[in-house]
DNA sequence: CTACTGACCGCGA
DNA sequence: GTCGCGGCCAGTA
């Protein structure tokens, strides 16, 4: 295992529960800032039993990045909504349940866009 | 070496 | 909402 990859994966791990964080935030939180495919990747090689917050992952725009129907969809989108991630039409709103949803609260006062 | 693909991203039209 | 384009690599043929 790379050091980069252990970086990635520790991003990933550190999403609490309860918010989701794009590919482009994990990959810049992880010190690789614009190597969000490399996270993409990643996340589909992720070794056997490995504890990982996977579902917590989305694409920059909210959306879910597999394909609409699939296991991992249907998955995806009952492990968010287990947590209190409001999911609708595979898709999330970031500014209400993106890791930065607080700061931007914070910065603008737009409780929920 | 080139070419294509992929759980991606931002911009512009 | 859609599409295309260039950028980002890493794996595979």
């Amino acid at each position: 295992m790379q050091e980069a990859h252990a970086r990635v994966y520790a991003a990933i791990a550190a999403i609490p529960r309860g918010r989701v964080a794009s590919y482009g935030a994990i990959a810049a939180r992880a010190g690789l800032p614009g190597r969000a495919r490399l996270v993409g990747r990643l996340l589909g090689e992720v070794p056997d039993g490995m504890e990982l917050p996977w579902y917590r992952v989305l694409r920059s725009d909210g959306h879910i990045a597999m394909p609409p129907g699939s296991r991992g969809f249907r998955e995806q989108s009952r492990l968010l909504r287990a947590e209190g991630v409001e999911v609708k039409n595979g898709r999330v709103p970031l500014s209400r349940f993106g890791l930065d949803a607080d700061i931007d609260r914070l910065l603008w006062g737009m409780p929920g866009g």
